[in-house]
RNA sequence: GCCCCCAUCGUCUAGCGGCCUAGGACGUGGCCCUCUCAAGGCCAAAACGGGGAUUCGAAUUCCCCUGGGGGCACCA
């Protein structure tokens, strides 16, 4: 164990123009596990400098998902602290008096470039196979001689003054130094015409004021790190530890996932975005579990954590800053495993919506009766409805074939039907206790096979192919309804046989 | 086109010069258990992209190539 590290001021700072997806889920994620593993604070800010792409619900959704991922935060939009606000919408005027600063100390400029023109020079410097960057054209406009322009009504933006010989290396936690070439660096807008702030002001300056120590965000940043570093650097701020974290690709690993490959995701099953995930009867502790592996290990063999292990276990030094394609077959897995994990009331109150979601009426009394033979047999939380709704309903009505079992016609399973009735009838209950034994002794008496004899019982008391152990269940249900059941199955099977 | 990042089984990964005939997990195949389905147990197939260099010794360090990914907006 390293030297236990001193609090984090951390933060995740999404922008609503979305809902909250994996890679979001991910590094909000990290970021929480080292502010709770250092005693440090997590803050949530919203960056929603852009009204044009601004979608109101999105920051609810975010904060709905963060929450149900188990993460929550110190300081944010609805908890105020000593830095806030933290909605950029609400901190324009402090942008604005920074890029001022920078203006009056020469690391940036005023420019009137139009938008046609820029469009144009972008043209002609792709037509020369240059890559596209601001020419420098309003670079030395003298301050005095753009401020009469701009009091004389002017449209301009502001633009951060970028050196063009030398090299920036910045250092990234994960990957060691990050050369590069001045010269590839752009003349960045940092305020728009519309006077709104762009993320690379923005954010820089609100990390600052917030005394941000680390930053754990996407390695989409990774080519304007240098950016960040010269502004940091212009105001003469100390610099905050960066990390980058690497991108999700699509299962195939050919790339990101696209939009249109995350909408029809959803048709089998599975969905980038937390709140679907929910809906698709996933765990949140196994959604946490499975992308908190991505990217990151323990050591060569432990795989099963829960949130309390995260922040124990968690440190900067095993991320991995490689790539991971998302593996929902291993999502599958861990929410197996953590359905089994639960106890019982516990598994009880997260089933019961997803049967109240089908029409049924599930009570709790009964719920708790049928989860321990149910928990170990689903996948998700969407399947127990599925597997056990015949718990819940009047009646049940197979399919005639579903009650022929294999090497047998319909005579002889009407036979099973009717002599499991004979042999159950008498009894004061049915269960494994009472019912089985005398259920294998007629097995034997008919010179059959149990899956035989019980797979003709199983469909008639189910109405399925598959479900939970037979005798179990036939005891939740009870004697009553399981005769019922039976003497149903019966009647139909004498029917089909007197029919063919 | 230019810049940057990454590189171990199909996938997620362990490995930070000798513990590696490369470990774990998912998935796949087989067997066991078994009233169905699961769960569980056991076994198997499956990887250090290529080429140089350093070193007594390289999956581990360096260089080149290749491959993959990200970025190049008055988005974040």
């Amino acid at each position: 164990m390293s030297e236990p590290l001193k609090p984090v001021r951390v933060r995740f700072a999404p922008s609503p123009t979305g809902r909250l997806h994996l890679g979001g889920g991910r590094t909000a994620l990290y970021n929480y596990l080292l502010a709770k593993k250092t005693g440090g604070t997590f803050i949530l800010r919203i960056e929603d400098t852009d009204q044009k792409r601004y979608i109101e619900s999105a920051e609810q959704e975010i904060m709905d998902g963060l929450h149900w991922l188990g993460i929550d935060w110190d300081e944010g939009p609805d908890k105020p602290g000593e830095a806030g606000p933290y909605r950029q919408s609400q901190r324009k005027q402090i942008y604005l008096d920074y890029a001022e600063k920078l203006i009056n100390q020469g690391d940036a400029f005023y420019c009137f470039c139009s938008p046609e023109r820029l469009r144009e020079m972008k043209e002609n410097q792709q037509k020369r196979r240059e890559f596209p960057h601001y020419d420098g054209h309003c670079r030395d406009i003298p301050v005095a001689e753009a401020r009469a322009r701009i009091a004389a009504g002017e449209s301009y933006v502001i633009r951060f003054k970028t050196p063009k010989e030398g090299s920036t290396t910045v250092r990234d936690h994960l990957r060691g130094e990050i050369t590069v070439e001045n010269r590839t660096i752009d003349d960045y807008i940092i305020v728009k015409s519309d006077g709104w702030a762009l993320y690379h002001l923005a954010a820089m300056v609100d990390d600052h004021l917030m005394n941000i120590s680390h930053v754990i965000r996407g390695s989409e940043w990774i080519p304007t790190l240098p950016l960040h570093h010269m502004i940091i650097k212009a105001f003469g701020w100390e610099e905050p530890v960066w990390i980058h974290l690497s991108v999700f690709l699509k299962p195939s690993g050919k790339g990101k996932m696209s939009k249109r490959e995350s909408a029809d995701l959803i048709k089998d099953g599975y969905s980038i975005f937390l709140t679907d995930l929910k809906d698709l009867g996933y765990l949140p502790e196994a959604v946490t579990n499975w992308i908190a592996l991505m990217g990151w290990s323990f050591d060569d063999h432990t795989e099963f954590f829960n949130m309390p292990d995260l922040i124990r276990d968690f440190s900067l030094e095993k991320l991995n800053p490689s790539p991971a394609a998302i593996n929902f077959t291993k999502l599958d897995h861990f929410n197996g495993l953590h359905i089994r994990s639960l106890a019982t009331d516990d598994f009880v109150s997260r089933i019961e919506p997803f049967f109240a979601q089908k029409g049924l009426n599930a009570d709790k009394e009964t719920l708790t009766q049928i989860a321990p033979i149910i928990q170990e047999r689903i996948g998700g939380l969407d399947e127990a409805p599925e597997i056990a709704g015949f718990f819940f309903r009047e009646t049940v009505v197979p399919e005639v074939e579903d009650l022929f079992q294999k090497g047998l016609d319909a005579k002889q399973c009407a036979e099973i039907a009717a002599r499991s009735y004979e042999t159950l009838a008498p009894l004061s209950e049915i269960s494994p206790v009472v019912g089985e034994p005398e259920m294998r002794l007629l097995v034997e008496a008919m010179q059959l096979k149990a899956a035989q004899v019980f797979g003709v019982l199983r469909v008639a008391v189910t109405g399925q192919r598959v479900s939970p152990p037979l005798f179990e269940s036939m005891e939740i249900i009870g004697k009553d309804i399981v005769l019922d059941r039976i003497k149903n199955a019966q009647k139909m099977l004498e029917a089909y046989a007197a029919d063919h």
